[in-house]
RNA sequence: CGGGGUGUGGCGCAGUUGGUAGCGCGUGCGGUUUGGGACCGCAAGGCCGGAGGUUCGAGUCCUCUCACCCCGACCA
């Protein structure tokens, strides 16, 4: 892509609405534009973030035997008063609407038991399990205030997953696997070290929820690590009980971090599936209840999460896992050679399947360079004269001050290794 | 939802005791520039969130309303 071409520009202030890191920057980079409080649109560049996490997501809930679909995102009230869900009161963050024939209808802020019901009607033998299912769906939540940018809108993109099992053991496997998956995507996305399985509040269904907490200061959670125990607790269950009930005792000393939930899994048990009256036959014609869980990452927010994390004074740094282009290829000087040589470079790296931000403005080379470090492109090429001189163009690291020079004629295997 | 604050060209802001809007960035054209967001000139672009009111006259005062931001509460 040329920048000449691509659509929106970066802007050197940031709207006086946003005060959040994430959104400031992600708004003065063109990433993202703000349609009103807690609701964003995705722009060309913030949507290949976004696509870029999803398959991360997606290669991982595959490679644990889940299945893609997606689900709507207009709910009948009926599957959510089973469970007690519908009412405002439980649930506050509806949003309802009314069809035509006054009919009162839901717009999803979660799929549990849209999908419980859903899948009830495919399933009915212990054959047909164990089963996993996964979707990226926009959600829909009226919150009373939308803060933090991208970390918590009203309008958000997430993965939910579902699994049914037929009994404990194959339930906790698959629990597990999960966890397991889950840590593979953190460490994909590149917030790996910093993200911990936390104990947090189950909510109405369960004693316990497993949170995916990173450490970021804008995080609007407060999360207990007790380092030695590699145990980390959600301040909203620091209570005796919990702690005993995890094994920890008063001489352990926790360090509070501010976190960001990431990503939420629940251990439903039989209850839901009970209360919905989900139930399969077993080998002896038996009617069971299933087990069930369900696991969310939110990927819109993972995005804000790591703009905040790894962003510095001249603006975002992606991992180069889900940075919209590996390469910003910039050229310094307008004269011929320059530009050809460029150009030449530019359908090289193309050809090699390298992603790469071509920056074919006739703009002074400040202007460039400010440009690289806000969108936060992992790798910045420049081409100029006096590199051409040399027969070399220059490579520098977002994450690093220290410019190395390269053979024009090795420059792109080089790069093309070092992403591959 | 409680408390606080802000709405003036695309963005950031200024606007004195009320006298029918100004600056920077950005944009267009011309020119000089070209290694960390250059500079000169010209130009386009706003009825001042909305409605009502006071007044000879309202961006400035009053009332209502909408939107947005922050703190808190909330976050199965």
């Amino acid at each position: 892509m040329k920048t000449t071409q691509l659509f929106t520009k970066t802007r050197k202030q940031a709207p006086a609405d946003e005060v959040s890191k994430n959104a400031q920057l992600l708004i003065r980079a063109g990433f993202i534009h703000k349609e009103m409080a807690g609701v964003y649109t995705y722009l060309p560049l913030g949507l290949k973030v976004v696509e870029k996490i999803k398959q991360i997501v997606r290669e991982e809930m595959n490679a644990v035997s889940s299945q893609e679909l997606i689900m709507t995102n207009l709910q009948s009230s009926e599957k959510w008063e089973t469970t007690g869900r519908w009412d405002d009161k439980t649930v506050d963050i509806w949003f309802k609407t009314r069809l035509k024939d006054d009919t009162e209808i839901g717009l999803a802020w979660s799929h549990e038991e849209p999908i419980v019901e859903m899948l009830k009607q495919h399933i009915s033998s212990y054959k047909d399990l164990p089963v996993s299912v996964y979707q990226f769906q926009t959600k829909l939540r009226n919150e009373l205030r939308a803060k933090s940018g991208i970390m918590r809108g009203r309008e958000f993109v997430m993965k939910d997953m579902y699994s049914i099992c037929v009994d404990e053991n194959q339930h906790n496997d698959y629990y597990n696997a999960v966890i397991e998956a889950y840590k593979k995507v953190y460490d994909r996305l590149g917030i790996g070290e910093d993200t911990y399985v936390t104990f947090a509040s189950g909510g109405a269904f369960t004693k316990f929820s497993h949170e995916f907490q990173t450490v970021c200061e804008a995080g609007e959670d407060k999360i207990h690590l007790y380092k030695d125990k590699k145990i980390a607790v959600n301040e909203e269950v620091m209570n005796e009980e919990s702690l005993k009930s995890l094994g920890i005792e008063a001489h352990d000393k926790p360090v509070e971090v501010n976190c960001s939930e990431v990503g939420n899994i629940f251990n439903f048990g039989t209850d839901k599936s009970e209360q919905m009256g989900f139930n399969f036959t077993d080998e002896n014609g038996q009617k069971q209840f299933a087990y069930l869980g369900s696991y969310g990452i939110g990927i819109t927010r993972v995005m804000g999460v790591i703009a905040e994390k790894f962003s510095d004074e001249n603006g975002l740094v992606w991992p180069q896992s889900i940075a919209p282009y590996q390469v910003y290829l910039a050229s310094v000087g307008e004269s011929e050679e320059v530009r050809s040589a460029t150009d030449k470079l530019y359908e090289e790296l193309m050809a090699k399947g390298i992603e790469v931000l071509y920056d074919d403005r006739d703009v002074r080379p400040g202007e460039k360079f400010a440009d690289a470090d806000l969108l936060g492109i992992p790798t910045r090429v420049v081409v100029s004269e006096k590199t051409l001189a040399e027969a070399s163009v220059e490579l520098k690291k977002r994450t690093s001050k220290d410019v190395s020079i390269v053979k024009i004629t090795e420059v792109v295997d080089k790069l093309y290794k070092s992403i591959n």
